[in-house]
DNA sequence: CTGGTCAAACATGTATACAATAAACGCAAG
DNA sequence: CTTGCGTTTATTGTATACATGTTTGACCAG
């Protein structure tokens, strides 16, 4: 059903990047178009405009001679690649306080952090699939308070820098005490992120974002380095070279 | 000799980029692939790797039912564009600042200075070829000095967007009084840069490569709004709406 | 046994043919 | 005269064949 009304530079490039994101390649492997067309079962053509796109992305890399690899990622580039994200982010809400934004758009980011609340404070537990979903509400309305559809789609472009996205570190399994003090954390953020705006403080919008964005990098090293068994439950964190 | 050792697909990539760039084509137009690909002496198949990569890089934009057309911008893009480069920028300069840059690195980029003020204050009059080689030079050591090559790629993409480029609205013909002293300011910044940089100063440096980024703006505003005879002169700037 | 060279297999870059789909045009009906 | 529909045209999406250049493996020489 999923599969109908794809292109097959669609399906190519979904599931390429499902491939890569969970590791059905190893770091650094090259990649023969013959081949992966075969597992796709796609033909070459739409294959290697899905490579193409991948590259841009930065989940392959361009060998000089010709073909791809996948990419390999330091612990700096996460950490960079959250940076980026930061600072991007950290501008569109700048840009929001700045100009001023719509009460219906204010209105709407309000609703989305009461469904973040809802999800967090369940009697039967935290909603996680629901928490996710509103947090990436929540993101890409921020985006879109800024006015500019070049900043919005600056931030998509961003986010899917590997690990950058601030879905990124948020996974099922993590529902342990420290992710859930980290949840109710980045909600005051929200919260203050919000008011920020609405007060057209625009420094303070910025920094912070900034400092929101930083959730996922902490996420990120404690991930790797005290709950080291779950780094097979994060896509694409086999991308990176474990030191 | 410089068509002989390209592919074909830089050869379709530069070609139409700079057909587009020089207005080629009105903005908004649909491009046949098979007419571009006559015009360019190539087949479909590197074109339309080369209309890819434009798509990524904003000049083009996807038509949903397939095809592509040039992309407009408004003179509200550019000014976006220019800031999320100016922000970028300024993250590189910030972290150099914080991470501290090599004596190596310091000196080539106070070389380049140097060669700005050569440049300048050539007696001959301003030499202007040379000073926007060594400006692009200045930007490129100083995406480099972050020491991420991340945020490097990520400056290259983002001076890709039309018109963000430190050099989009640096042209020979514009050197006219009111441009010097902007080229003489520029480089009082460039100097303040590099000493914030030398200094440690994170802060400064980052505030000061935001606002250097400005100046492109202005030069921008001053062109379209002041001599707006000279607007065919700046490659890309057939494509912003004329309002 | 090791290093180098040659050859064969293979992978990629490019061109092109074909099919499906969208755009354009004309014609007819209201 | 305008609007809607059907047909034709043209354009894109996809597959595939071919040629060029790279990698790999084997064989020979030192």
């Amino acid at each position: 059903m999923s599969d109908r009304n794809l292109s097959q530079l669609d399906r190519a490039l979904f599931g390429l990047r499902s491939l890569i994101m969970n590791g059905e390649f190893s770091s650094g492997q090259r990649l023969s178009e013959v081949a992966v067309a075969k597992m796709l079962g796609t033909s070459r053509t739409p294959l290697r405009q899905a490579m193409d796109r991948l590259v841009a992305e930065g989940l392959l890399v361009r060998i000089e001679t010709g073909g791809c690899r996948v990419a390999t990622f330091t612990r700096a580039d996460i950490a960079d690649a959250i940076e980026i994200r930061g600072v991007i982010e950290g501008t569109a809400a700048r840009m929001a306080a700045q100009r001023g934004v719509s009460t219906e758009l204010l209105t709407q980011i309000a609703d989305t952090l009461d469904g973040i609340d809802r999800a967090i404070n369940d009697p039967g537990g935290i909603n996680f699939d629901c928490y996710v979903k509103r947090n990436a509400e929540f993101h890409a309305l921020l985006a879109k308070c800024s006015g500019s559809d070049l900043i919005r789609s600056e931030i998509e472009r961003v986010s899917l820098l590997p690990l950058a996205s601030p879905s990124a570190f948020l996974i099922e399994q993590a529902a342990i005490p420290d992710f859930l003090d980290s949840l109710r954390y980045a909600q005051r953020q929200h919260r203050a992120i919000l008011e920020a705006i609405t007060n057209r403080e625009c420094a303070r919008a910025e920094a912070l974002v900034r400092e929101h964005a930083r959730l996922a990098l902490i996420n990120f090293n404690y991930l790797t380095d005290d709950q080291p068994t779950l780094v097979n439950n994060v896509p694409g964190l086999t991308l990176v070279a474990s030191k």
